[in-house]
DNA sequence: TACACTATTTATAAAGATTACTATGTAAGA
DNA sequence: TCTTACATAGTAATCTTTATAAATAGTGTA
């Protein structure tokens, strides 16, 4: 269940020496809960009710803080601002190009292309990153509506 | 030849109505010469002395009726800037994390994963995008020298 | 528990990228 | 040439993200 890859995370943050605050345990728990792909202000703003003096510079220094531990990965799908998710198991992205809706969908993980690259670039491969961009269903039926 | 690539592009504007200006043409010529995946602003510097009078909004705006075309490819690699590519053959792009130079390599098309994203989402695919991270050569020797 | 040290938060300013807006200019067809 | 709609220039505004400094609060230790 969640708890158990929050605790995890919490765990690896200690490791870290990474102190335990309030804001970020919530943003931490957000992120784990929420599988919205949220961005900064996303979290800042549904955060806002319990943390009303939270500053955005909080969010953001914790989602950085979350990236150099690797639990969370940013993304930008082309709009104005990142995306933030929490890093569980290895899944890929598809993304509605009318709505922004993101939606995970599971993938044996491309090692071949990374070997390809390596090879023919020289280039030390670390990871990759893959999206596949098109219409949600919601979307195509209302676009079948208003024809 | 780089000539027949923008005439083919030249002509995909017009059967859009879209006029051709010199800046227009001059940032079209620059996107296709060019294989540097430049930002808007080295875009706008490159053509400063061309055009000294050209304004920023005039390069974001022609890459906006180019990506709408579909004659350029805008990328964004985490860092500030939109990166804007002239699309030409299929290819995937490879960055290194630590100078942020993007290269080129050939790889075939991955179609199959557009077929099961789209069983398993429901969206229609459009298109998918793959970008692979790593360190490259030239960083490479200058971490080995420093240890 | 109290203390000390340092990371973290807050609040705000600043930077940087992109977009919006309006008057002026210009491409392209009649 | 004339006309019209589109494009450009110039600038302001917006939006996202980062930087900064003072106040606050975790966490280990006595």
């Amino acid at each position: 269940m969640g708890s158990e890859m929050l605790d995890h995370a919490v765990q690896s943050l200690r490791e870290h020496g990474v102190r335990m605050t309030p804001q970020r345990q919530a943003i931490l728990e957000y992120l784990v809960t929420e599988h919205s792909h949220p961005t900064a202000d996303d979290i800042y703003k549904a955060l806002s009710g319990r943390f009303p003096n939270m500053s955005v510079a909080t969010v953001y220094n914790n989602l950085r803080v979350f990236k150099e531990i690797g639990l969370v990965q940013e993304m930008n799908y082309g709009d104005a601002s990142s995306r933030f998710d929490f890093v569980t198991s290895r899944h890929y992205h598809i993304i509605c190009d009318t709505c922004g809706k993101v939606v995970d969908f599971n993938y044996p993980v491309l090692d071949e292309i990374e070997a390809v690259a390596s090879q023919l670039t020289g280039f030390k491969v670390d990871r990759h990153r893959l999206e596949v961009y098109g219409t949600c269903p919601t979307c195509q039926a209302e676009q079948t509506h208003t024809h």
